[in-house]
DNA sequence: AGCAAGTATCTTGCTCAGCGAGATAATGAG
DNA sequence: CTCATTATCTCGCTGAGCAAGATACTTGCT
């Protein structure tokens, strides 16, 4: 079934390959989020507000929605239902008070390691097997790649 | 505003990397599908389509709805919106006539090129910098990540 | 201070993608 | 030839997301 696109000089054959893990990467999202109740949007918003967490950034509904895609209307019924289901909170700024930070509940966060755990733990698995220097080749892609996506 | 991950002894940076590339060819895949006028659905099912085609399979209607994760009715919808918009054809099976065949037309394989056209250049400009063994390492990883993506 | 302009979020009314259930039509097994 | 199976389509519905505009707060100007 999985057709093992061959080296080519041109380099199409890591292209696919490429594709071939984001539209996987992407059915693995889509499964995960329908299993747990949520839509799409939703699970790629619950990423985003535990990147955030992480960074030490904090969210407002505004900037939730721009990052997603969605306009006003479309954040304000998202930040309902993960209100509603739980997953987060609504907080006014005290600073500014026309802002709604947005506060991730625990149980967010369980559902992020439960979504994200796995495929971690199989890609570091993976990363094992690479050393120090073809690490840095993967790196080197990846940011490339990254930087690659922007133009369009 | 791209926060650069370090490099980190577990890994985690890559794991960070290939999420963020997920996330923005994710990103401009919905561009350009609002751009033209399609729904991301709509690009999906185009670029599976032009997959098969590239591969010399025949894709029918109940196939392209289970590789998009649709059901039948959904899948119905979606080819009348294709085929209203001139990608597709529908064309009964002459062998079972209980099944539809989709032929791509031209028209559709214009918007794949334009879609596909400019990152997969830019991709191949940035693989030019990589030498045979560096290579054999990307195509390594992309393939494991590939078959990790399907356990979750 | 006070008012205008700008900004963040929410409300309303709508469109349409996708679902569940079931209809229809063709094939294949016994 | 009948019954089970398979492929697609129809119908009725839910709900995600949009456009437009309302509301609440902040900031700059005078």
């Amino acid at each position: 079934m999985a057709r093992e696109p061959q080296p080519q000089p041109d380099g199409m054959d890591l292209v696919h390959l490429l594709r071939e893990v984001t539209v996987r990467l992407d059915l693995a999202g889509a499964r995960f989020a329908a299993r747990n109740g949520l839509h799409p949007t939703d699970l790629r918003a619950l990423i985003a507000l535990l990147d955030a967490a992480r960074a030490g950034e904090e969210l407002t509904a505004g900037r939730l929605g721009a990052r997603l895609g969605l306009n006003s209307a479309g954040t304000t019924a998202l930040v309902d239902r993960l209100e509603r289901l739980g997953h987060l909170r609504r907080v006014r700024d005290t600073r500014d008070r026309r802002r709604v930070l947005l506060a991730v509940e625990p149980q967010a966060i369980a559902l992020g390691q439960a979504f994200f755990g796995p495929p971690i733990a199989r890609v570091r698995s993976l990363l094992d097997t690479f050393d120090a220097e073809e690490r840095a080749t993967v790196r080197r892609f990846l940011t490339g790649v990254r930087d690659a996506a922007d133009g369009t």
